[in-house]
RNA sequence: GCCGGCGUAGCUCAGUGGUAGAGCAGGGGACUCAUAAGCCCUUGGUCGGGGGUUCAAUUCCCUCCGCCGGUACCA
């Protein structure tokens, strides 16, 4: 069977996500019910990056053990990504046993390889901060958080040989033009490497918190974003299934924000080769979600809470408005305006009242069962309208490009409106054309069986109401419906029982 | 500073060397199966400013303005 291994950036648990990392989970999603859908044993990771020292402190500032602190959100974590009805497979959390021992496991190869060895890091250090403060973050030399100019600090740590394999990395960049996509990221990684590389550390001394560096009695321990990026192949099974780890790996697909390409497009491949570990096929750097033109953050109090808006609107309306919206290789824009705007015109206008109108045209003039015609191939114009979409459906999903997968449904979606008011059945049954009624409700019931599977990854709870609605259940379960389904026309038997229900999509008011 | 992207109708965006398109919003109309939804028609832009190449530029080149991203220890 073929396989789709998918991962997304494992996230800081010292605070809840919000929309711009569901933006990230729910694209993930999508492809990966997407690559299921077509049929691939599909593993989706995700998990918590906890060896950091914000979290640390989080904890300790709650009082809590940082193990304890990590674990109860990890499960908030998992109750936020369930809400959002994001299909993980495994969850990882670093500070498992399988991640530390993968994390050991990998500093030493690339210590075996020759590529680690002990240097001076420079940082300014703050007291206050009892942290290293980043160059471009000090104002006029000062911590932007104490406005106390900190110290030079040197420190004894473990070194990456990072610098050895840029030119590796380069011509695998070169060569591999799909490797880091979009586009724009792409050309971003190659100037940094043309630029040049530097040796990185890749371990802090006197960290309680951490990946002990092995064989190092001296406390040192791994710096997190080392052990971070390794998650992915911890998460396939590296240290403690190599069976599955040989299924797996490599991942097809890593699904990054873009403000840590770099790591993922450099260090990781030179981690991997390092330690004789294969490359992932591709990794993605989806944009960002802005709220009025502002980054979410906490300080500025423009996060959005996605498990709130899940709440109030439904899982399925969030997932679809941020799909819908935003190219998922761009930044876009979230409100609750533009989310109800969305709903109401494209999702209860359109698709819902499409459905709602033909189940009850069905129900009113045909007793409430589909009547296969005769004549089973749709008409000209619509049956342009269905190539139209199911053509351009695959390659665009495939490329991450639901936003324009979306719209070529909704051309369909539309013009199935258009094509029920050319066709008036309200008047054919005056004119007791009752054939021609069975024809055009078989249409559009059919177009809407295959909408249904094509909204799927996107909507899945919606899409299955809409199945159920048409009275398929009966036919076949919605979780067997395979890609194949949407490529073939006439899959309603003669006199199925539609079940119309309450509209799917209510409209706001 | 350097590298890259962007600036097109109220909003979000598409687009081509031959004097501009879609969706939403706004306006009007006919209908009634439907969630006052859907359908049809329609208002609306000197395509950021200036210059150049060309018979012709929004589309190519230069320049200016504005916004954004990258420019290593930020997941």
């Amino acid at each position: 069977m073929k396989k789709f291994f998918i991962t997304t950036a494992i996230d800081y648990p010292n605070s809840l996500p919000h929309v711009g990392t569901a933006f990230e989970k729910i694209g993930a999603d999508v492809m990966a019910r997407y690559k299921r859908l077509c049929g691939y044993e599909t593993c989706f990771l995700m998990g918590n990056d906890e060896h950091a020292v914000n979290v640390e402190k989080k904890a300790l500032s709650l009082g809590l053990d940082t193990q304890e602190y990590c674990n109860k959100m990890a499960e908030k974590f998992k109750a936020v990504w369930k809400q959002l009805n994001v299909s993980y497979d495994r969850f990882i959390q670093t500070s498992e046993p399988a991640h530390i021992k993968a994390s050991q496991e990998m500093f030493l190869r690339a210590q075996k390889n020759g590529d680690i060895y002990k240097g001076k890091y420079k940082g300014w250090y703050c007291n206050s901060c009892e942290s290293y403060v980043k160059e471009k973050d000090l104002v006029e030399g000062k911590c932007p958080v104490h406005n106390m100019p900190p110290a030079a600090i040197e420190e004894e740590n473990y070194f990456f040989a990072l610098s050895k394999y840029r030119d590796r990395i380069l011509k695998f960049i070169e060569e591999n033009p799909s490797f880091v996509e979009p586009e724009i990221r792409r050309n971003e990684v190659l100037n940094i490497l043309k630029e040049g590389l530097e040796d990185l550390s890749i371990s802090r001394s006197n960290f309680k918190w951490g990946i002990p560096v092995p064989g190092d009695d001296s406390g040192h321990a791994i710096y997190v974003w080392f052990d971070a990026l390794i998650n992915y192949i911890t998460g396939a099974g590296f240290s403690d299934d190599a069976e599955k780890f040989a299924r797996l790996w490599p991942a097809d697909v890593h699904v990054i924000g873009k403000d840590i390409t770099r790591f993922h497009c450099i260090i990781w491949p030179a981690m991997l080769m390092s330690a004789g570990v294969a490359l992932p096929k591709k990794v993605f750097g989806h944009g960002f979600v802005y709220n009025k033109g502002a980054k979410m953050s906490k300080t500025l109090g423009t996060v959005v809470d996605p498990a709130g808006v899940a709440e109030k609107y439904g899982a399925d309306t969030l997932r679809f408005f941020l799909v819908r919206e935003n190219p998922f290789g761009q930044d876009g824009e979230f409100s609750i305006e533009k989310l109800e705007s969305r709903y109401n015109s494209d999702l209860a206008n359109d698709l819902g009242n499409l459905l709602h109108r033909t189940l009850t045209m069905t129900e009113k003039y045909q007793q409430g069962r589909m009547a296969r015609p005769a004549d089973i191939a749709p008409d000209a114009e619509l049956q342009a309208k269905l190539d139209a979409a199911i053509k351009a459906y695959e390659p665009l999903m495939d490329a991450f490009e639901f936003r324009d997968a979306l719209a070529k449904i909704w051309e369909l979606i539309s013009y199935l409106n258009t094509y029920i008011e050319k066709s008036a059945p309200w008047t054919l049954a005056k004119e007791k054309k009752f054939d021609r009624i069975a024809k055009v409700m078989y249409d559009v019931c059919e177009s809407l069986r295959i909408i249904s599977i094509m909204i799927s990854p996107v909507v899945p709870a919606s899409a299955e109401k809409i199945y159920a609605q048409l009275g398929l259940d009966a036919v076949k379960p919605m979780k067997d419906m395979r890609i194949e389904d949407i490529k073939q026309w006439g899959a309603i038997p003669d006199g199925l029982e539609v079940k119309k229900g309450a509209p799917v999509f209510q409209r706001i008011v």
